[in-house]
DNA sequence: CCTTTGACCAACA
DNA sequence: TTGTTGGCCAAAG
């Protein structure tokens, strides 16, 4: 099992226009506790180039990695092009949060076992 | 082998 | 509703 190839296929899944906790990834990815190493494998860009990072947010709707970007205001300038307000450096997780529907967790499922991750 | 360090999280006061 | 606390776990030193 590889976690970070397995992050790299479930970050890219990510609908344009929603966000995604690093828990519920960490949980995607069929680890459920390693939500740090999420954050961890965004800031060294180990979980592909594909992957959209702006749209990662933590479990309150906060926008923790924004420092790590080029510029401190450049994920929510990215989010806020593409719809999704933020506000006080937070983003409505009822609103924009994505809610990963069955389907799309069974896709995934099949990604990694076609991969054999 | 330790020990430290995080883009985390749920529970609790 | 905001702080704090303890738990988490892969990397790096």
């Amino acid at each position: 099992m590889d976690f970070y190839r397995r992050l790299a296929l479930a970050g890219e899944a990510i609908p344009f226009g929603k966000v995604a906790t690093y828990g519920q990834l960490a949980l995607l990815c069929g680890r459920p506790r390693n939500s740090r190493q999420v954050g961890y494998a965004l800031n060294r860009g180990m979980a592909g180039e594909k992957l959209p990072a702006h749209r990662v947010v933590n479990s309150q709707g906060l926008l923790t990695g924004a420092p790590a970007f080029d510029t401190p205001d450049m994920q929510k300038w990215l989010l806020e092009g593409e719809g999704v307000e933020v506000k006080d450096g937070k983003v409505d997780l009822k609103k924009y949060g994505w809610h990963n529907t069955m389907e799309e967790a069974m896709a995934l499922k099949e990604c990694f076992d076609r991969l054999g991750i």
